[in-house]
DNA sequence: GCCAACGTTGGC
DNA sequence: GCCAACGTTGGC
């Protein structure tokens, strides 16, 4: 098993948006980004744990936890013309973007803001630190459990 | 809204 | 097969 941290813009889809699925999990699709792709398309798996992040917010921080509960399928956002998502050069045979479905775990009491991180000598080493724009990211077992003590859940 | 870091693309 | 240009990302 992989631990993972996923950003969202919470006024795209938040952890709340995520927590409130009728069907107990979301579809984390719209990944545009070549890096955050080949992490979703060749590493992440089912039952896989989840960093969920706020970005390009007021207060950028880790605000809860989720499961992957289902492996990289191809985005259907890339073949429907309607979406901002839509990428004329893909093609059903030949898909260029895929997402993952995951499921709500955990919401912080405290959410964890990235000024924090910055500041605590353990997390220095956290992808999230060393390469700020990168919106899936590989996360190591201490960083998971320091961050999820300070999110005190 | 600036701009730096990254992987991919595509012209040569 | 090199490498400059491009699109995406996200803190500031």
């Amino acid at each position: 098993m992989t631990l993972w941290l996923f950003k969202s813009e919470p006024d795209e889809y938040s952890l709340q948006d995520l927590a409130a699925e009728a069907s107990g999990f979301g579809r984390w699709d719209g990944i545009r980004n070549y890096q955050a792709r080949n992490f979703l398309r060749d590493r992440v798996a089912v039952g896989d744990g989840v960093l969920f992040y706020h970005s390009a917010c007021k207060i950028p921080a880790v605000v809860g936890t989720a499961e992957v509960v289902r492996a990289a399928y191809a985005d259907p956002a890339q073949f429907d013309p309607e979406s901002k998502y839509f990428d004329p050069k893909a093609s059903a045979d030949k898909p260029r973007w895929y997402c993952v479905d995951l499921a709500w775990r955990s919401e912080f009491a405290h959410p964890v803001p990235l000024a924090d991180i910055k500041k605590n000598p353990q997390l220095t080493e956290m992808v999230l630190v060393k390469q700020g724009r990168l919106s899936i990211q590989p996360v190591r077992q201490e960083e998971w459990d320091s961050i999820v003590k300070l999110g005190g859940k």
